[in-house]
DNA sequence: CAACATACGGAACATTGTTCCGCTTGCCAA
DNA sequence: TTGGCAAGCGGAACAATGTTCCGTATGTTG
């Protein structure tokens, strides 16, 4: 990639400006496909609905995970920024744990088929893997660490297996009015809890 | 479902002799090729395998579900009966529980993609799912119920959510040497007790 | 052994992801 | 303003896979 440095060090090879304009229509039309048909829906349609070929999309987000991410970064971000906001606020961090993880829950299940595809071994969601565990897993490892260090719970759980466990109990939560993923996390959030006579770590 | 007629109105035409033998056959092949490539392996695959024809899977077996449901369908069996046979011999129904979900994640996660099948919303695996709530979320029940008789859980859980919990925490356990789904399976079956103090319902 | 219904094989079609290349167009310099 | 060129674009083309369909082969029966 060329580099047009422009003063300092900014590293800003600017596009052309159809490209910044077809990248911004494509998180537009991504979204809107994403609410309407999942983040599974085929590349055509989002082509389409962004008045581009396939090819453009394959340029501006090379996998369907860079997509994603794009299209939920600030969400994710805001996230990650409630843990310690959390934290903060409430006297007992593990009921902060409880809200994250519910706030977390609610992110995932009215995004179509985010939860499947955080979970797929798809070589094309790696990246979007990724990218939640660098950002979510320690914001997640604060809290647990805070309700150790109150003595709320066990010292034995780790925050990737406790964040993925809370993703995967959201897969599928839309189609089955029966299932309810935000009960089935408070069972799991009950379940870290010290019992009364234990000792704090083991 | 095939029919077993015993004597009154025989409605059970004997299929041809290849025709049984191609399906003991199929039912051969498949078993080999979900071990080799999960159960998600294209059907060319099986048929190849079989040394048969698509047309040929198709015919024996409409849909995927029905093949898995067909190779699985003993392990299922032996998963649903060892529910009340946990319950006669451990002194404690919620221990009884605990270890019936422990089989029934060793089931999942030695069957490479079934518990994601389970999930799909793909219309093919819709009769998995059914077949599985049909034949496992009564013995779940069971296993429940008698621990709430016994005082040692809440009486506000459901089996068939349970049962979607626990089949949901397997997704991706084979490929992620960091989750372990029996621990996160240990904490929600830790999160069912009843709190020292609290009423026995609500 | 003849006739027929059953069952088979695999070509053909549909869907979707992914790549590739000839053409278009924004941008900069003259 | 305009010429030239690299960046960017569109969509045809290819690959993988599920699913259907029909001409053909074969087991079964009278």
């Amino acid at each position: 990639m060329p580099q047009i440095d422009t003063g300092s060090g900014s590293p800003a090879p600017r596009k052309r400006a159809d490209a910044r304009r077809n990248e911004q229509n494509l998180l537009d039309a991504a979204a809107a496909a994403f609410v309407a048909a999942g983040v599974d829906v085929p590349v055509r349609d989002i082509a389409a609905r962004a008045g581009v070929g396939v090819g453009t999309i394959y340029r501006h987000f090379p996998t369907r995970a860079d997509l994603i991410v794009a299209v939920y970064r600030h969400q994710v971000e805001a996230c990650a920024e409630a843990g310690p906001a959390l934290l903060a606020a409430v006297g007992s961090p593990h009921t902060a744990l409880a809200r994250w993880l519910d706030q977390f829950v609610d992110f995932l299940v009215t995004k179509h088929g985010l939860a499947e595809a955080l979970r797929s071994d798809d070589p094309a969601f790696e990246a979007l893997h990724g990218y939640f565990v660098d950002r979510l897993v320690p914001v997640c490892a604060g809290l647990l660490d805070a309700a150790v260090a109150a003595g709320e719970i066990r010292a034995d759980t780790d925050a990737y297996q406790l964040l993925r466990g809370v993703g995967n109990l959201c897969i599928g939560a839309r189609d089955d009015a029966r299932y309810d993923p935000r009960r089935l996390v408070q069972l799991l959030v009950a379940g870290l809890r010290r019992r009364r006579d234990e000792p704090a770590t083991r």
